[in-house]
This record gives C-alpha cells, structure tokens and sequence, in this order.
DNA sequence: ATGTCAAAATCCTTTTGA
C-alpha cells in the first residue's frame, strides 16, 4: 500500500496539480492538508472521478485536512484532536483503511514565537502527545502523518543557523517532535535514510526550490506494528517545480500488507 | 527587513497567514 501525504496549500486552487499528481503517481492513501476550503466547497467530485473516496474536515479560509482512498471508503475513527473543547481548528482526521488507521495532521506553524500562536502550537503538541500514547497503547497499525511544521534535526534545514528562533526550529519543538520518537514511534523517512538530505518544503521566496534551499517538515510517524511492513519512502520532488503548485511536494510510504 | 502567493476584507487595493 502507497501512502502519501500533501500539504496542498488551497485544494480549489491547486485541483489541476493535485490531479495531476494523483494521475501519474497513483497513491493509494492521499492524506491532504490546508484545504482552506468549508466542507460545502470541498471537490468530492472530481476526485471521485479521479478514483478516490474521500472524508473531509474543511474550514473557511484557513487549515482543513482530508483523506482519499483508492481502496474503497475511508473508515472515519476520529474528527478533529481530542483534548480541547473550545478549538475550533480543522487540523486532525484519522481513518482505518485495509487495518492501518492513518492519523492526517496539520500541526500548527506557531509563528511568530513567542507569542500566542506559539503557545497554541505547544497546546496541540501536548494534546497529540496524550492521543498518540492512546493510540499507541492499542497494540495496532497506526500511521500519524502529515505537516508538523517542525523540522526534527540540523540535517533536515538548509542552513540551520538562520532559522534557531523559528517556531519551526526552536528548541521546544524539536524537543517535541523528539517526545514522540522516544515513545515509541518511528520517522519513516530518517528509518531508510538516516543521513540523507531530503525536504518536503520550498518556500516561494528568492527561488527557494531552484537553490534547494528546504525544509522537512512533512512526516510519517508509523508505530512499531508498521515498522518492520515499512518497504519503501520518498518525496515527489518533480512536483514542487509544476506550475501553480503547493509550497510542499509530497511525500509517500510504501507498507506490505 | 526582505522576499511570493492566494484569498479575505478594508472590497478592485490592502491586509493577512503561511
């Protein structure tokens, strides 16, 4: 099974590159992030079309998250991050699909920092904490992915010393990132390629794609039942460079059955 | 401080978030 997750930065926007790339890659499992779109405007059609099922959890303007499968419905397990009541953010859903329940995130970016966007960002890192031990605990498949808008280390940032107060970078945050490694789950990425550079986000200024001036910060956590199915990972780097395209490309797993 | 992009409000330019 292929997993892929995207940050698609606008699905309305970037629907001809999103399909696109379903076209000629052909995932099986596509976790999307930043719809910024509401539910009502969310393309079920022509990603019908295009083969795949779908669950959604839009929001006006900002944020959303979705989850298509090429391998029948999607069977929704979670809607939104448990643990806070008032957070009216669209940035979890989670589905089982062929055994494997798949965890599609959107962590908040929190910048600037400090500040209150900061805070919110170090909020949802301790709810996804609490839920990813639950998760675990369960003794089952479970792949959380996604854009955590952190890079875990120096080997995953082009030029680490510019971005040390970046809420992408600070110390608190990698600390965070490295909370969910230590527990138990595995960076599917850096378990193949443990010293190879490899980003998932160009940003659009001064060219960032054409110097390879990057960041990761698309991840697959996978808990330790998937680890040893883990066969293959890479980023569709070839995308980035596509017209109209996401700041992110995307980035897949393979996993045996 | 800057740079790019898309979409919203301040509504046909400016502001916002990333």
């Amino acid at each position: 099974m292929k997993i892929a997750t995207y940050n698609v930065n606008g699905v309305n926007g970037r629907l001809p590159v999103l399909l696109r790339w379903l076209g000629e890659t052909k995932p099986d499992v596509v976790c999307l992030q930043e719809l910024k779109a509401p539910d009502e405007k969310f393309p079920e059609t022509a990603i019908l079309e295009a083969g795949y099922h779908a669950i959604w959890l839009g929001q006006k303007s900002w944020n959303g998250v979705a989850i298509l499968s090429r391998l029948g419905k999607p069977e929704e397990t979670q809607r939104g991050l448990p643990g806070d009541e008032e957070d009216i953010q669209s940035r979890y859903l989670e589905a089982t699909i062929k055994g494997i329940t798949i965890g599609c995130l959107y962590l908040p970016n929190g910048n600037p920092a400090p500040g209150p966007k900061y805070d919110y960002k170090l909020a949802w890192f301790e709810r996804l904490h609490k839920y990813a031990a639950k998760l675990l605990k369960a003794d089952k498949p479970v792949i959380i992915t996604g854009d955590f808008n952190v890079m875990p280390t120096e080997l995953d940032v082009y030029k680490p010393e510019r971005w040390v107060d970046d809420a992408l970078f600070r110390p608190e945050v990698r600390q965070a990132f490295k909370k969910l490694t230590d527990k138990g789950w595995t960076d599917a990425i850096r378990k193949l390629y443990p010293d190879e550079v490899i980003y998932t986000f160009f940003d659009y200024f001064r060219n960032a794609y054409g110097r390879n001036a990057g960041l990761r910060i698309d991840h697959f956590l996978l808990s330790p039942e998937v680890v040893p199915r883990l066969s293959a990972a890479g980023t569709d780097h070839q995308v980035r460079g596509w017209e109209k395209t996401s700041d992110h490309l995307p980035v897949w797993i393979e996993v045996e059955d």
